[in-house]
DNA sequence: TTCTTGTCACCTAGGTGTTAATAT
DNA sequence: ATATTAACACCTAGGTGACAAGAA
């Protein structure tokens, strides 16, 4: 069985409509996290993901506060899957902690030559986890469809943007509130006490910032 | 077989006398990188490297200028291994790319908690690399002597320290010319032309800094 | 008007030798 | 006199959103 890392940000990212920026360098934020239990500790096995499509649907954001859509998706992107870089490994190793595809990156390249994922701007997708146990016996190919198993977490969805769509800005003052690198965004002290609420992340406590308050409300899902 | 990576930067060192800072926190530069051959690509290998006293003595740094034998060593320093975090992995990893130890630190803490390589200050050390077949047979412990193999590269010895003992300041600079982390205390611009010499690196381009010439020469190994 | 691209300041994270102060 | 320690400035390396300019 597989567990979602960090769930609760995930789920207050979905809640928004999480968006995913895509550049030619290639990133992602949140990191897909997930903690594995139940393989076998001596069993080697490779661990992916890749990113299927919600629908077959092109969005648009009117006047940057809900997404309407614009018609049928654009022609499908190389339909490229992310290989855990530690694959192959043992059981006892992917079990050992929390395994983190920190090195998977979203790119809207159609010519890129990093291995990373290529998705179309405006468009929705569902990221999918595979374990496959990698089957020592000498037919293995055989028994392909029995050694991998599949785990999609729904609140891990999201539209591919080039830049943020804004919702009021939520999505962008979740990501900085949330991710250390955009640190220097943020305007209150995270040392101040009145940031504090016990149990949980500081998260959208960076408002200040926000230059282009929309009057319409945002469209979830 | 193995192959010394950055061999011609050992050499460079060996030839000065190798020191090797120690701190609380450890460090260790070069780092020692290796290229593998000739292993069964569809076997689990463990990878490790400790390292020997060279000798019995303590030595001591006399007007910072030349090496001379202080008396018998301190007691040895618990004798830990370090394994490469990847261990095990397939033989074909292994072989893949250079075998990088760049998380093997070395400290002078006894009471280490990091699982850091400890030595003695004012020692000398030989770096030793270790490639252990992890065997599958049930009863591998049996052939647990012929399942690992030793290489040494002498050209890697050299002398823990707290602080470069200097020898006219050689050491030093030859760190501070080839470590790009400490590009800071490099004072020639490494874009001039000037500073290119075909086919080799940067080595021994940063001197300016030298503020205390010694009299006496360095004493080789 | 909407979307895309490239550059940028500002971070995180961590590896350097230097230096001053301290210890032996 | 020699050795050790801790704080430090200065780097490498790379991940952020902001922004201005350009494209569709």
């Amino acid at each position: 069985s597989v567990q979602l890392e960090m769930k609760a940000l995930w789920d207050e990212f979905n809640q928004l409509g999480t968006e995913m920026i895509v550049t030619k360098a290639g990133r992602m934020f949140p990191t897909f996290q997930v903690k594995i239990f139940g393989m076998d500790p001596m069993a080697d096995y490779m661990l992916l993901m890749d990113f299927l499509p919600v629908d077959d649907k092109r969005y648009y954001a009117f006047h940057s506060s809900s997404w309407l859509v614009a018609g049928k998706a654009d022609p499908a992107t190389p339909g490229r899957v992310h290989y855990h870089p530690d694959s192959p490994a043992k059981g006892a190793q992917w079990m050992k902690q929390i395994v983190s595809f920190d090195k998977l990156k979203l790119t809207n390249n159609l010519l890129d030559d990093n291995g990373h994922i290529i998705l179309n701007s405006m468009h929705r997708y569902q990221p999918r986890f595979h374990v496959v146990y990698v089957d020592p016996r000498k037919d293995s190919e055989k028994y392909a469809e029995e050694n991998y198993k599949t785990f999609v977490f729904e609140e891990t969805r999201f539209t591919a943007v080039t830049a943020y769509q804004n919702h009021r800005f939520q999505i962008t003052q979740l990501k900085i509130a949330s991710n250390p690198f955009a640190k220097g965004f943020r305007d209150c002290d995270p040392e101040d006490p009145r940031n504090h609420r016990p149990g949980s992340l500081p998260i959208m406590s960076a408002f200040a910032r926000t230059r282009n308050p929309m009057s319409s409300p945002p469209q979830q899902n």
